[in-house]
DNA sequence: CTGAAAGCGCTTACAG
DNA sequence: CTGAAAGCGCTTACAG
């Protein structure tokens, strides 16, 4: 150990290997360094103003979020690739009292990160100022803003919805209704924006009452069923704006007598475990949830750990259409009767 | 500022409590402690020999476990309860390469904590002897040794076990399978040692042709289920080691004709999301993963946080029989032909 | 109850 | 390329 005190300088220096360090010496601080086991304080480093290897992920809402399969699959990734890059994950919670208290009680552990992504923004924005106040990098996924500071990766709701809608109209259907997800929250709105995008671009004109507006919660999904099938025509297509509503939907249309696909076709968003698990598979839009949180990250250790410089990258990820079993083609008139 | 620094310790005393302070004082200090919205350095604290409210959580061979239904409970109920107690969790994963390299290197982050739950302790024994050698305390999970120096926190695999097949025999049962998990577990160990247990209190004898040893992979469970109608005469029951190689026995089984469960009833082990997933809802036993999770923080809690002394515990908890629709009695001579 | 001191183990300039 | 110094912001004894 006093071996290891009196080299400590060069010892510093090996270790982050910033300034050049004679050859010979290095290697024998190195073998030093094996043979006394000495791993280095990580809170002294970072007391003295270096960095951690540890990325934080904060994510909202626990209580309802936490089980999601967007949540399992995000947190997934990311701890994943950053263990690929010798990264630990702190991951924080933030439940809707805690949020209240005030963003900067949070800061404590987080400030020991050299970056931080957000799993979902809506309802930590204030969070996010205080952390980018600390000058620590951040990423937020599922979130798409030019104007914030910030890394975005998000996908492509809006496209997304658009191929969904455009699918069940080469189908043949005409009469196609919506159950949004929570339009305050960016990618319900932009999944309603891709649906009437398709309508309009086929020059199907947008009847308000075929939106239906759901928040992403089953029971918001019960609701939209029933009100569509009080209505006096029934649509022949549904997309609705997340396989979980989806199920749920199904249910309620079964509960109805009414057949899937047959009288009326189901397209879902997501591609998560609900999507398999009715008897009848749902076609659906397949996000790239595991690069999506391969891609924050990168983008954490470009930011936070990379000299390059610029400003923080805004990605959004291409979705997919995965075509099963929940749409047909539209009866014709004459089946009906 | 320069207040703040006139009075450092004393903010210190407030902070942490431990010293008295005049009430006059203290409150004075914590008024100037909000108006300058003051935060303690982590690293500082950690630094200076205090304690981090940060604990670890150590999940081994992330590859295949990451998306399990067990992680992924245990995760939640972890990170909640840890928020609850305002505690942050670190996330470290050890891939099987990794832990090869030595459990050392994955130190560094691991020594922030004040306590470190193994998720799952297969593989990582090394890791947990560094760990303990550095004087945290740790819980393991899933696990139960009363002479590891370490919390435990299981559940009752065996007695679970014996309870799934008891009910089996209640049903009239007599010619019981059992396709285990992997035996180099102590779950996989434990459930087949219930099974064993029942039929011995039954009077039932041990047919070794009836146990096939699976791995709780599905793979291994379709070979099982091969194994077993290859033979002369067929079981009328098997009890399966979980619910994931249940579901995939009971494809194996439509694929060969035989009906679940008027020919052959299934009990699986879990309760997890693939025990509703199927078109017969699976008999199975429901673990109580979330006060698994909830127990291993608190036992942290104790042991880390408290003066409260004493070796720490070993808890295991009981789990439950939650009959669903894959067990019927069995088929009567007469019936078969 | 409250100061003043020493030290935790690192990093970052600063001289050589 | 390599020393010696100062300081990061706390905590823990130690005197008062």
């Amino acid at each position: 150990m006093k071996k290891m005190r009196k080299k400590r300088k060069r010892v510093t220096r090996v270790i982050n290997n910033n300034t050049a360090v004679k050859a010979y010496n290095k290697e024998k601080v190195e073998r030093v360094i094996k043979e006394l086991d000495f791993r280095p304080d990580v809170s002294a480093r970072r007391l003295a103003g270096g960095k951690t290897n540890t990325i934080g992920i904060i994510i909202p809402r626990f209580d309802d979020m936490f089980r999601t399969y967007y949540i399992t699959e995000v947190m997934r990734s990311v701890c994943q690739r950053a263990s690929r890059s010798n990264l630990d994950v702190l991951v924080h919670l933030t439940s809707k009292d805690v949020t209240q208290k005030g963003a900067r009680a949070h800061l404590e552990n987080i400030s020991l990160c050299s970056g931080v992504i957000f799993a979902d923004i809506q309802g930590n924005e204030p969070l996010l100022e205080e952390v980018m106040g600390e000058d620590i990098p951040c990423v937020v996924m599922n979130y798409f803003d030019k104007n914030l500071n910030a890394g975005c990766i998000s996908i492509d709701n809006k496209g997304g919805a658009k191929a969904a809608v455009d699918y069940i109209i080469s189908l043949g259907h005409q009469r196609i209704a919506t159950i949004t997800g929570d339009l305050a929250i960016q990618a319900g709105k932009d999944r309603l924006e891709g649906y009437k995008e398709s309508l309009n671009s086929h020059g199907i004109p947008i009847d308000d009452e075929l939106i239906k507006k759901g928040d992403f919660s089953p029971q918001s999904a019960k609701k939209c069923i029933r009100a569509i099938l009080k209505a006096d025509a029934y649509p022949t297509a549904i997309f609705i704006g997340s396989d979980e509503m989806a199920l749920e939907a199904i249910k309620a249309l079964r509960d109805n007598k009414i057949r899937m696909p047959q009288d009326i076709s189901i397209v879902g968003f997501d591609d998560s475990w609900f999507a398999r698990q009715g008897g009848i598979a749902l076609t659906t839009i397949r996000q790239p949830l595991i690069k999506m949180g391969e891609a924050a990250v990168e983008e954490i250790r470009r930011t936070a750990f990379s000299k390059e410089k610029g400003s923080p990258r805004k990605i959004m990820l291409p979705t997919e259409l995965v075509v099963r079993e929940s749409c047909v083609p539209p009866l014709r008139r004459e089946d009906f009767y």
